[in-house]
DNA sequence: CCTACCGATCGGTAGG
DNA sequence: CCTACCGATCGGTAGG
């Protein structure tokens, strides 16, 4: 993999460690940079349309972020931040993650900007060259084995069907969140984004959803 | 929608009409251009990249093909001539179709090339303004139809599990397929793309698939 | 943080 | 189909 983003290195730079206007900047360059990731995708994307929404010029916003890359990088460490604050209320492996999943699909669908950007980058990502791709490869491991371990859970208490392969159920599970973004993205008013996941547990489970 | 891709416009032009030579370069752009796009997606295709892999200049491709555009017109178009061909061999609605569908997944695993393609261009085109929008409204559109046939049949004749909705398990199908696709992609290992497939329609189904 | 610049690349055109 | 070119835009750097 060559072009590894370094989340670490990010957090260096010139503003960190106690100037709060530097910090601030840092962070309204990233907002813009999630909004017009999502418009036109990482590569689709300039340095100078970013700087232009925060206020900037692009040199200027090379001087908080040294490349292209480091700048994807500091949106990826944000959002994982971000992620992981929502983890943090997380309940114990079983229907409440599941319940937990179906709360953040609800609140992607208020935010179309965040499903956005996902969408698009995880499709780019694919290749292994792109910067983004180390992210999501680690991204869908942790998303299949975050959800195995409740399907397990679930199996191990007769609430799951009988049959019913935990891992499969899994991965199937994580890739029909994916693919019901994009094509709710496509025509949102054909798609009922909560109500599929509802329809795929509530054909997997023998409890009641909630 | 302001860029609409005007498929019609395409078939005109200078080589069409019997030059056989003309007709053969039009085909050897178009797969140069498949196999670019699915690896830089559209935005980040260039025409030179693509006419360099058909073995003539920028300049040259852009005499069969007079905007970037019409290249992607011509690519859909094909696309949906080689499915329209693939489905004159389909069955009735009902589990023939479904077998149909897995052929197809089987049929993608071997050809990454074309599922790169596709999954790229479906991202990128959920901007309102992307020339091949309109295209993929109408692909949705046709695919979730198709689909859901089949399982208001299979329900006619009880092979349905009782109280699954056809709409939802059609719209689930869909999605699951896209979703699966871009896993794969990123953690070929990692997923099993036909296996997930069988699974999701093995928990909605009475009768075997076979 | 800015102005000013660099080399590279883009889609498209002129003119054969 | 090509050579030669256009204006626009890209990421990044120099130098302050």
């Amino acid at each position: 993999m060559r072009h590894d983003v370094r989340v670490r290195e990010t957090t260096a730079g010139p503003a960190t460690g106690g100037y709060a206007k530097g910090r601030i900047r840092r962070e309204d360059i990233i907002t813009a940079a999630v909004a017009v990731y999502g418009e036109a995708g990482y590569h689709g994307s300039s340095l100078r349309e970013i700087a232009k929404r925060a206020g900037i010029t692009h040199a200027g916003l090379l001087y908080y972020f040294p490349t292209k890359e480091a700048l994807l990088a500091a949106v990826l460490e944000r959002r994982d931040a971000e992620d992981a604050e929502r983890e943090q209320l997380q309940a114990a492996p079983g229907v409440d993650v599941l319940r937990h999943f179906l709360a953040l699909a609800e609140h992607n669908v208020r935010h179309p900007g965040i499903v956005d950007l996902y969408s698009r980058l995880a499709a780019e990502a694919v290749a292994e060259d792109h910067p983004a791709h180390d992210y999501f490869v680690r991204h869908y491991r942790a998303a299949r084995e975050g959800v195995v371990g409740s399907f397990r859970a679930l199996a191990d208490r007769g609430e799951l069907r009988p049959g019913v392969d935990p891992a499969a159920a899994a991965l199937t599970f994580v890739a029909l969140m994916d693919g019901l973004q994009v094509q709710w993205l496509t025509t949102p008013d054909e798609v009922d984004l909560v109500g599929s996941l509802r329809f795929y547990l509530g054909g997997l489970l023998t409890v009641p959803l909630g």
